[in-house]
DNA sequence: GTCTATAATTCGATAGAC
DNA sequence: GTCTATCGAATTATAGAC
């Protein structure tokens, strides 16, 4: 629309805003903290957002959106097959696109990956501000559960997703300040692609139970 | 040591910092906001504590310290014994102590399980002054799992460990801002120890794989 | 769009009277 | 131990020149 600079300015916002966010939280990240970070001027953050709480709700359009869409593409892959999809496999479309990011070294996908990790950890009048950008890839996922494991409820199927999430969050945010946890700590291609086999038969069992 | 009033005042800050930590983080808390919700002197929270952080770690101490106490306590009971203890018996005393909190109807019990669970979601900086409250219990269950679970290498075990806390930290503050699991959305006496069983059934096949 | 300057609050912490 | 009063710094947000 306009010149690059301020193309560039509001990108440079959002990138550092998401780097603070993500390791200090909302509440304990400042404006100021971001501008000095992202090298701008502490007016262009309300004249390209407006205030705090909607340069959030920006950087997590920017950063959670595209995960999502990505999960509810191979969803969808799943069930346009012939074939009744498989727990794994449905399990293994929820996971892959949150894990992946941790694959490349670039030190910006571990920052998504934090950031989004943190979207679910703050406190509640925070997460409010982000649900509604998880909202509906939980509600489809629900919904092909429930066809495949009939025999469950909705509610349990509802209750069971909900610690699956709460597993790839720990996964998601535990790559940080930890070691990985293979004893070998380094973060290979191969180790992701085996972290999510990992993951999904630990919960592939209990959600099948 | 002194006189009663004195007492109370501490007490009386202890349990307004845990109900706003509780909800809204150590950053998104004020020592205003627990000196209004307590009803005491600001100065009151410094002559007591010393500054912030020292009363977030006093609380942590209070309120933590007893729950990991018993977890010690169940475990050390499943250890006394003359059989080699289960899975499913080493993950209910792990779990237990933690979900009970959500049995009383009291408000209090509530929070001290929202506390916990926060103390568990915050930003690093803010984890690390929690956290050592926490290591020991992880580090005897550990220990008592690779003894159990020898089949599978201590940083697995580790691994799925941190898990199963993500599963537990979620079931703790799930149940203030969302409907219970159950259809009819009332936590009854019996409701919680089912909780439990369907907790550590939906582990266990995952960790014993 | 970008900047300086500043308003208007709120923050954690302290000094000192009682 | 409890209070008032306040310091000094930090906060979000705006107004207005360029």
């Amino acid at each position: 629309m306009g010149k690059n600079s301020t193309i560039d300015t509001k990108e440079r916002i959002i990138n550092a805003a998401e780097k603070l966010f993500a390791s200090l939280g909302f509440a304990g990240t400042s404006l100021r903290g971001i501008v000095r970070e992202a090298d701008v001027n502490l007016a262009a953050i309300h004249y390209h957002f407006g205030s705090k709480e909607e340069l959030f709700s920006a950087v997590v359009q920017r950063v959670v959106q595209p995960i999502m869409e990505e999960k509810l593409r191979l969803l969808t892959i799943l069930e346009e097959s012939d074939k009744l999809p498989s727990v794994a496999e449905i399990l293994t479309a929820f996971v892959t696109p949150s894990l992946q990011m941790l694959k490349q070294p670039s030190a910006e996908c571990r920052i998504h990956a934090q950031f989004i990790a943190r979207c679910r950890t703050e406190p509640y009048q925070v997460q409010k501000l982000a649900e509604p950008e998880f909202r509906i890839v939980q509600q489809r996922f629900l919904y092909v559960l429930t066809k495949v494991l009939s025999n469950q409820s909705p509610a349990e199927l509802k209750w069971k997703l909900d610690l699956v999430v709460a597993m790839l969050v720990r996964t998601m945010n535990q790559m940080e300040h930890s070691e990985i946890l293979s004893e070998d700590s380094s973060v290979k291609d191969k180790d992701i692609d085996k972290l999510v086999q990992r993951l999904v038969t630990f919960i592939s069992y209990g959600i099948s139970a």
